[in-house]
DNA sequence: GTACGCGTTAACGTATACGTTATTTTCTGA
DNA sequence: TCAGAAAATAACGTATACGTTAACGCGTAC
């Protein structure tokens, strides 16, 4: 064991990618935008082409992609975007349900004090000022703020990865579905709700409150899918 | 849309694996078995050497590995085994009883019948059986073949698969601790409280007793780390 | 006319080569 | 002797080349 005198300190300032990690970005960016639709195909060599890229960063991007369910790969037909069903928005509710539901009364349990709190009440406020501007968008981004934070505060990396990562394969068919429904005017105040028990403490009741939010939610979104008959999104 | 006339089927005596999968399974399975062992680091060409492959097909291995937590990737250093300390295994079992909790609940809700919870009776049968056999090995695969058929019996492919995912992270450890405690009698009993509530149709119950279950193994096992003080596992 | 089979083609899976960059070692000067 | 710098080394990230194999089209036989 070398005894290591200089030590040396990460230079924050490069945060150089890689080409792997910026394909990777680019292509969740244009399937998350809608820009690679559901359903779309493409060869590795063409996905290739359009970043600019060699298919080796290409193809390494694609496979962290398909863990993350985004897309499938077609042996000799590359790589298709997978719809989401309406049974798929079904499970990816229940992970959530399940999965964010642990965060808040992890969350609670910790007893953060109000300063901790503070992403996750602005985001309610801003959902509250988008509603009452009808800028959907807005609320949407509001929405997503909130849960986001809830699940990063509550400590535990491993759940947050996964609920981003399950959050991630919803995003389009929230987007889509988020014109068709009424005006999510009851989010606000189930998000209150919890707040009010994180900060209180009751952890069990920040738990049951966040379940039946998210509950709620998807059994709304489950209406919306089957009344417009949505196949894919 | 070109009519086919001829029905191509699957020939399930093939199965040929790709190097890729080959190179996951054999890497996958030396660090469970301890055969690679927590903080072992191999080169990517020592790994593909110690294979026989070529880096290629190691390299996409051990990123997928690398998503599913059980090494990581330092540049210029190779491959890592990640040691999972104790406050790993508080996230880890965090995860798994909301996820299997929301399993419970979601199998509870399809109220099956009783040749469908067949494989978790067995299970906890054999848990039994092994526990009056002092057999421990025999009891730990007994109670991963009852939780592995809860997430899987679920329907959520989501789910099972997370579960699954964040489990493996912490088989070494449970294998670790599996001579450390006293006699696991408490789990028969309860694994029979959770069945008899799916079986019944009681979601709430199923999903309570479940997460009840999971929090008393988690304290256990904590203890267990705090008392013998071990570092990583 | 249909079905089967063979040949062509194209895409992938894998190997390998190469350039870049972090690390290590060596050398020099104080 | 030790610090610092420069050179050497080694490993990775990426590109590219190659062999394999599945898909497709065409021709032929029935």
């Amino acid at each position: 064991m070398s005894s290591r005198t200089s030590v040396r300190k990460r230079e924050p300032t490069k945060a150089k990618q890689s080409l792997v990690e910026l394909a990777y970005d680019q292509i969740k960016e244009r399937i998350l935008q809608n820009h690679y639709h559901p359903g779309y195909q493409a060869l590795e060599s063409e996905v290739a082409d359009d970043l600019g890229f060699s298919r080796t960063p290409v193809r390494e991007a694609l496979i962290q992609l398909k863990h993350e369910g985004l897309i499938e790969l077609i042996p000799r037909r590359g790589m298709r975007v997978v719809p989401v069903v309406a049974d798929d928005m079904q499970e990816i509710y229940e992970v959530l349900t399940s999965l964010e539901s642990m965060a808040a009364e992890l969350l609670a349990r910790k007893q953060p004090d109000a300063k901790v709190l503070e992403p996750m009440r602005v985001a309610t406020r801003d959902m509250e000022r988008a509603l009452k501007a009808d800028d959907l968008e807005a609320w949407a981004a509001a929405d997503e703020r909130f849960h986001r934070a809830l699940i990063e505060l509550c400590g535990n990396k491993r759940l947050a990865h996964m609920a981003t990562t399950v959050r991630d394969q919803g995003h389009r068919a929230r987007m889509v579905t988020l014109r068709l429904r009424d005006k999510p005017i009851a989010s606000v105040n189930e998000h209150e709700r919890v707040l009010r028990a994180i900060e209180q403490g009751d952890w069990q009741t920040a738990r049951d409150e966040h379940y039946a939010h998210r509950k709620r939610a998807s059994v709304e979104l489950t209406e919306i899918l089957e009344k417009y008959r949505l196949p894919q999104l």
